[in-house]
DNA sequence: GCATTGACACTTGTATACAAGAGTGATATA
DNA sequence: TATATCACTCTTGTATACAAGTGTCAATGC
């Protein structure tokens, strides 16, 4: 973290805290300081505030004025909600899709399969595959909304996705099972999509969002501190 | 703007000037300068830079390091994929709301439905009736989503809702012959989740959302230089 | 006349000092 | 012993000084 940056410095902080967070190193309820934080990246009170602010837009920060700063914890009932526009938003861009799919589209999104599948035969450390196969899935998704024409949608759609990529990370769902299930959920996506195949699309779509969410209860129960529990309403 | 608080000043400049935002009184292109607006309140520049990363969030200002600050051009293809992602939305909660209805929701809607016909019989001037109906139109919309018990959608939702709020006054969808409009809305989807009538919900829905913006090119001609003209892909 | 250059006035980004809320714990008092 | 109070230290909020990028425009050299 260079100190000479006249610019950029916020983003850089924020990116790092970012990360730190969505990989459970600062785990959720933990207490994190500006200070503290300025000092460890050698610069001042104001970039780090910066970031701060951009996290707790996030969600993934809690600022309480004069108290203190802590990573929020994870909200069930806001990661049901987030994956339920993620699930009503998918099936309508994706059927749009579809119907106006022709066979030019069909280059680019075999070259990122085929890529996800090379990366699950290869023989990377697991926290690597792991690491690098959310970032195609990202991808995946990504050009699905921009050959649908829904640019904004997508754009949109990140600013709220972190709290649930944090879900994903706690759930582990980044052993090399769960990431085969992610791959054939896109290969059979992409089936309906190119076949025009509506019937399965919202179907399959749906099942690729909740899986592995509802088989969490057990694994989340090792970890209430982490947890939201407020009223269930 | 008092200046002795010492918390909520960010808060207060951020209200203020997005109001001045959305009412155009701010028009989208002007150039609007830290130093200027701390003066003008009497306050240092750290709570307007605050409020003005918070506007840069929600897509109403755009901030350009060492240049300038300046409200942000109305993007039409944002508003259109705005007014898409509502649709999408509003046609799922809706219908999940109108599966779960029960005569205990009447009431609540009855009365609000109720205080809005009085406001358009009554005798406010034009630009108050306006203000408080578009506050009345978005607590009718705002209960429907808590009935729904999709608290959550509504709350990110707001997040994004400026850019077509600003856009909703440019062109003056508050004249009362609009505001009849969308209230005889509010009566039909109501009437149509009430009775459970799924094939007319979603048609009025559409229409509701898209009731207006459909026969706005002619007065979005009028002031070509609120309009960012980017590409159109 | 034209191009280049450099001083200058603006902007936002960053660093730092101070203000004031909020919790903690020791101490004085009943 | 129980309780109230006050000082201390932590936090974030705010004010201000300085750094550095960017564009303007006039002066200078050709």
């Amino acid at each position: 973290m260079t100190a000479k940056n006249r610019t950029g410095t916020s983003k850089a902080v924020y990116l790092k805290l970012k990360e730190q967070i969505l990989h459970l190193e600062l785990p959720p309820g933990a207490a994190i300081s500006e200070i503290e934080t300025a000092e460890k990246y050698e610069i001042s009170r104001t970039p780090v505030r910066d970031a701060f602010k951009m996290l707790e837009n996030e969600g993934l920060l809690e600022i309480r004025p004069h108290i203190g700063t802590f990573v929020s914890l994870i909200d069930l009932n806001m990661i049901s909600d987030i994956l339920y526009m993620r699930e009503v938003l998918e099936q309508a861009v994706f059927r749009d899709l579809a119907s106006i799919y022709d066979k030019s589209h069909e280059f680019g999104i075999r070259l990122i399969l085929q890529k996800q599948k090379e990366m699950l035969d290869s023989a990377l450390p697991p926290d690597e595959l792991s690491r690098s196969f959310i970032i195609s899935d990202n991808i995946f998704h990504n050009t699905l909304y921009e050959l649908a024409g829904r640019k904004n949608v997508m754009c949109f759609w990140q600013s709220i996705n972190s709290q649930y990529e944090r879900f994903r990370t706690f759930l582990n769902l980044g052993d090399r099972e769960n990431l085969l299930r992610l791959y054939h959920g896109h290969e059979i996506l992409w089936e309906c999509i190119s076949h025009k195949d509506y019937g399965n699309l919202s179907k399959s779509i749906s099942h690729h969002i909740y899986d592995g969410f509802n088989s969490s209860t057990e694994v989340v129960s090792r970890h209430p501190e982490y947890f939201k529990h407020g009223k269930t309403e």
